[in-house]
DNA sequence: TAGATTGTTAATCGATTAACAATC
DNA sequence: TAGATTGTTAATCGATTAACAATC
């Protein structure tokens, strides 16, 4: 049976975001925070952060406000960004050499501890201070290390295989980055990136005021 | 005054979801599907997926369904996939890179017409059919081209700055990969990919459980 | 025609916002 | 203490689901 979280998705997604803010405020020696000027920074309502991070503990103090440094560190608890996660990435095209290149990557506590690819061009190469490994390693790989994290930065038709590989090799979470939505066992967690969902939003959001003045002029001539 | 939308977010971002399964479903050659087969698929129910679609039309029949090839179509058309774009890529780092590499770019419409960084080292190199310009001449150049969308691929302190030249240079739309968010007129729209974001809900999703466990043993403490 | 399935209205559910007592 | 601001309960709003008449 799968863990049903009691915070809502609406919730999880705003907690990045939350992070983001206070590590900028942090950085910019702000020491308080009233959950009004967060609302103000982060375009929301006090209410709703008030709401937001009570659902994890009171962190803040009447008449004073929330204390940027110490929401800022609970956060990154609940974020659970304060440990460290061994990572292999699965693909060493375009998308996988740019994760292995993300430098926000170590900053949040991953160790990226291998890289694999099929294509026997790419085996060999370097990639940062790794060396692409053939994918038919890659269980072998899983099996002597303990692994947390699978990287998926193959394409399309290879994503759902290399998914159940990693599954089976025990890591406990895939990071995703195959256009679609991949299936798993419930005792693992996954996000995915979907650039080209992000891309069609962008389009979409470019045509929508055309878009509805033709179907409101295409409704007006129905009648 | 920005265009209100019509249409909720929820709604637009269930939008490329369904073009993905009726792109999948055309190439299984599946000809039609009721709301209720593609629910189950989408793993929601057939009244949202009529609820949503009909924001845009009645493109399905009743006592048929959807045609499946014509619905895709008529996707695209609402996604604005349909027809073509030019676009920029400021950064040319890992991120930039692997977007100018990326494959469903070019399929979606998008014309990549160039490439900007800064750093010296990289001006000058390949990056696919393109050039990497100097970023000084990235004003002169959007002055030139006629350039849709601006791709904002550069570290956190330049990405502001970097949003306000593409603005200024007439970009209608900004992809935005810097982990923040950019600030722009109401007349641009803009996404984002915040790949930190994406990574820390992964993160607390792997440590939500044992989170709770601890704050529920916290209360039973202080009881 | 009868059966199926849509488009659309109504009911429910959950998330956001408002209000205010508790308290620093 | 008085003022400020939280934590939390209640009210509102919007999104999802259910129901069903319309119609292919």
């Amino acid at each position: 049976m799968a863990y049903q979280s009691r915070v809502s998705d609406a919730v999880i997604r705003r907690l990045p975001v939350y992070y983001r803010h206070l590590v900028e405020l942090e950085h910019n020696g702000v020491e308080r925070i009233s959950s009004r000027e967060l609302g103000a920074r982060m375009n929301t309502t006090a209410s709703q952060i008030r709401q937001d991070i009570n659902c994890f503990g009171g962190f803040g103090q009447q008449g004073y406000g929330y204390h940027v440094a110490s929401l800022r560190q609970h956060m990154a608890s609940i974020l659970g960004i304060d440990r460290v996660y061994k990572a292999v990435i699965v693909g060493a095209g375009n998308i996988g050499r740019a994760v292995a290149g993300y430098t926000g990557f170590e900053r949040d506590g991953f160790n990226i501890v291998g890289i694999f690819d099929t294509d026997p061009k790419a085996v060999g190469t370097a990639c940062g201070k790794l060396t692409v490994q053939p994918a038919a390693e890659l269980d072998a790989f899983l099996k002597k290390a303990k692994v947390d994290v699978g990287v998926i930065a193959v394409p399309l038709d290879a994503a759902q295989s290399v998914a159940d590989q990693l599954v089976r090799g025990g890591v406990r979470a895939l990071w995703n980055f195959a256009p679609m939505d991949i299936q798993h066992p419930d005792s693992v967690v996954s996000t995915h990136v979907h650039l080209s969902d992000s891309l069609h939003i962008l389009t979409y959001k470019m045509n929508e005021e055309a878009l509805f003045k033709q179907i409101d002029e295409r409704q007006k001539m129905e009648k």
